[in-house]
DNA sequence: CTGGATCAGGAATGGTGGTTCCGCTTACGT
DNA sequence: ACGTAAGCGGAACCACCATTCCTGATCCAG
């Protein structure tokens, strides 16, 4: 690969990382292309199309939330519920400065997330092992599944994304309610029931 | 009016109600006007765009909503909490067959809201009883607000949205996971830093 | 230094979908 | 029955964007 070619490519991904990032999908390959100095044809030399091009910037951000998921591992073997709480933080933290993320979360389904399949796997395999440690602990309601978690953060993402439109509108704050839910089944079995205790 | 004219408004409401409600904000004008058996210049005669007529739609929901939320009112004065529950379930059980009102939900915004302004206002207004009754009955977090319903609604829309995606997504695990977290505080006060009971 | 393979640029293409416009049709009061 | 205002249809218009394609520039091996 030529030299200018390399350099040409890594331009084009920071500057779709940062469009992507602040303007999500609607981002404008034109726009990209001016961003990174270089003329639309150069974008198509890079990526087959506009899909590919967020899929790698998707596959960036699931590598980061795995080593994120990681470090939580390896700190929380005591507090497992705590762990998990911090990861998923950390994971909504970081989807909050990534729409391009957030839609793929939301609307992206296999075309943009076939770009980091493998990615997404090792994503949940490792939330695997924080949920299960909260679950063998007791702090986490054994009706819970891993594949609950990004169901959950799709629901965040949603309101990250809609953030804008309100006062009162936090999307931590919808974190935190989920976060309770997970675990509240501990102290109030039947809520699904609905009963007032 | 003309009597043919009231006839079209009455079938192009018609044709967008199940078109929207389908196919969400991408159904095309050309679509509701064959579907209505008029032609597309008759759409714009009865609504000045595409987000009027919508925001219609999102209006008559919205009014649905509200006969909703009255009934629980009346019949959950012993069970405060419950009969919010039940709303709520009541209310995304509804939204999970209108992708149109979903979407004002999640991205509308201004633009679709500012047609049914006074039916959201009363929805905030009725759903503050209910909220208020269980939060003196001690069975909801006293840090709720009722501004936090269509913050978590938004949510279970976008889990409704990408319900399709994969398998184990279920919208209703999603609810009541945040109704759980609703209650969650009064049993566990301090989930929000993250301790393992 | 130079040939040719690689690469870049950006105007042109093609498809989509909302909105407009205007000649024709129809309902209905008199 | 008729005149006219209200209503209708749908082709045409336009803006927007991803994608293509072809000409000219650029690297770098030999």
């Amino acid at each position: 690969m030529r030299a200018d070619a390399r350099s040409n490519h890594e331009r084009i991904l920071a500057a779709a990382r940062a469009l992507f990032a602040s303007d999500g999908a609607d981002t404008q390959v034109d726009a990209i292309a001016r961003r990174a100095g270089v003329g639309v044809g150069t974008v198509y030399r890079h990526f087959p199309d506009k899909d590919a091009l967020m899929g790698a910037l998707v596959r960036e951000r699931f590598i980061a939330f795995n080593e994120q998921l990681r470090e939580a591992i390896s700190k929380g073997e005591q507090q497992p519920f705590a762990a998990l709480c911090e990861a998923l933080r950390a994971n909504s933290t970081a989807l909050a400065e990534d729409a391009g993320t957030r839609f793929a979360f939301m609307r992206g389904g296999e075309r943009v997330f076939a770009h980091a399949h493998d990615e997404v796997e090792e994503y949940l395999a490792l939330t695997n092992v924080l949920v299960d440690r909260a679950k063998r602990a007791g702090s986490v309601r054994p009706d819970f599944d891993v594949a609950d978690v990004p169901m959950l953060m799709c629901g965040v993402c949603a309101t990250i994304d809609a953030g804008k439109g309100g006062a009162g509108w936090d999307w931590r704050r919808h974190l935190e309610l989920v976060l309770a839910g997970m675990a509240a089944a501990v102290a109030e079995p039947s809520v699904t029931s609905g009963g007032t205790p």
